[in-house]
DNA sequence: ACTCCTTTGAAGGCG
DNA sequence: CGCCTTCAAAGGAGT
């Protein structure tokens, strides 16, 4: 039973903040987790597409659905080998970051979709373009090592690092589209983070948004570094847009800020951070595009991780929360309440007296055996 | 143009 | 304290 090493790994993700993995046998969830490749997302993409359709015929119709999706997934995962203009930058980048990166424990970080990355990848929210391009989402974080603060943020949004050792001039073309390498920083030192403004972290506005990091910024790329889409416009939905617009190395953005008072969003948690991150992957895997099933696909792989792997999240989250926290001190969660158009409310309140939301998620009556619940195969 | 779907987690409110 | 509700992302689908 992989235990989260309360002993060193204390500090890697909240305690409280650790999902308990009682539901699952914790052997199958394990062999889940080592088993659960990327061609065993052609089953997941199979089951639910078949899903849809019909549960009959499922072993025939599964195994040639997968076949087909798994060469589907090898062509594309050999497309984007090719490709991948960032699978070249990560390896320049593992060259460049040999030194500090190699430091890392070796234990720590394996078998996951990780593996071969010392450092933690980052999801698109950073990114500009990063839901545009599967194969431009995510973000190389160099873990902490050596002599770090334990706490130093994973989040890629610190300016910080820009500015001392990787020089913008000196990064590759496609540096945009991702945001280079983190270097550890303080925690506690946000002002040097977030390039507030002299009057402090308080007093930052909302149309900051989140952090910039002007040096990966290149023409047409977002000008944010923006963790989770702090700002949003109230209608919502425009917020990369807004971003753009406020952001993107536009003249006015004071004016437009002061005008639209933009929504501060909420922090990501740890399974958004995630599912930023490993949505794309699923996409060029599965040819799947739809977020209800990528989403579904998802939740599963992310039951599926290791205690390890989740725990870095729940970390990133964490760090996320404490950077929302100090940037806009007095937000509360509750001010973004209504502002999203009251979706199902009254459908969630019927189906709350048949099922309601349990530790697996919201049921709807169509779908009344949660995913989780179903076996492999039905999957 | 807008809303729903779908996932998990965080947070606030209420009894 | 436990339960409920809402929102965070995202993009196709439906209205």
């Amino acid at each position: 039973m992989p235990q989260l090493n309360s002993g060193g790994g204390d500090d890697l993700g909240a305690n409280d903040e650790m999902i308990a993995f009682k539901d699952e046998g914790e052997q199958e969830e394990k062999i889940q987790a080592n088993v659960f490749t990327e061609g065993d997302l052609a089953d997941l993409k199979s089951s639910l597409v078949n899903e849809s359709e019909s549960t009959s015929s499922s072993n025939s119709q599964t195994s040639n659905a997968a076949a087909a999706v798994a060469t589907a997934g090898a062509h594309s995962e050999a497309i984007r080998r090719m490709q991948d203009p960032q699978r070249v930058y990560q390896e320049k980048l593992s060259d460049h970051m040999e030194d500090g990166l190699k430091h890392q424990e070796p234990g720590m970080y394996k078998g996951s979709a990780y593996s071969g990355y010392p450092f933690l990848m980052l999801p698109d929210p950073y990114l500009p373009n990063g839901s545009v391009s599967p194969l431009s989402n995510k973000v190389p974080v160099v873990q902490p090592s050596h002599g770090v603060h334990p706490l130093t943020p994973l989040i890629p949004y610190s300016n910080e690092h820009f500015s001392h050792g990787s020089h913008s001039p000196h990064l590759p073309a496609d540096i945009n589209q991702k945001q280079g390498v983190h270097r550890p920083a303080q925690t506690s030192d946000i002002s040097g983070f977030y390039s507030l403004p002299p009057g402090g972290v308080g007093q930052i506005t909302p149309s900051m948004g989140w952090l910039t990091h002007p040096l990966v910024l290149s023409p047409g790329m977002h000008a944010t570094g923006i963790p989770h889409a702090g700002i949003t416009s109230p209608s919502g939905k425009q917020e990369t847009d807004h971003y753009d617009r406020n952001m993107k190395s536009q003249p006015e953005p004071k004016r437009e800020k002061e005008a639209k008072k933009p929504t501060i969003k909420k922090p990501l948690n740890a399974f958004m951070l995630y599912m930023k991150e490993m949505r794309a992957k699923v996409i060029a895997e599965c040819t799947l595009k739809e977020s209800a099933a990528i989403n579904q696909i998802l939740g599963r792989r992310w039951h599926a991780l290791s205690r390890e792997e989740q725990a870095k999240y729940y970390e990133l989250a964490r760090k996320e929360r404490q950077l929302h926290m100090q940037l806009y001190p007095g937000w509360s969660a509750r001010d973004n309440y209504g502002k999203k158009k009251r979706r199902t409310r009254e459908k969630q309140q019927d189906s709350n007296s048949g099922g309601k939301r349990s530790a697996f998620g919201t049921y709807k009556e169509k779908d009344a055996v949660p995913a989780q619940f179903l076996p492999m195969e039905v999957l």
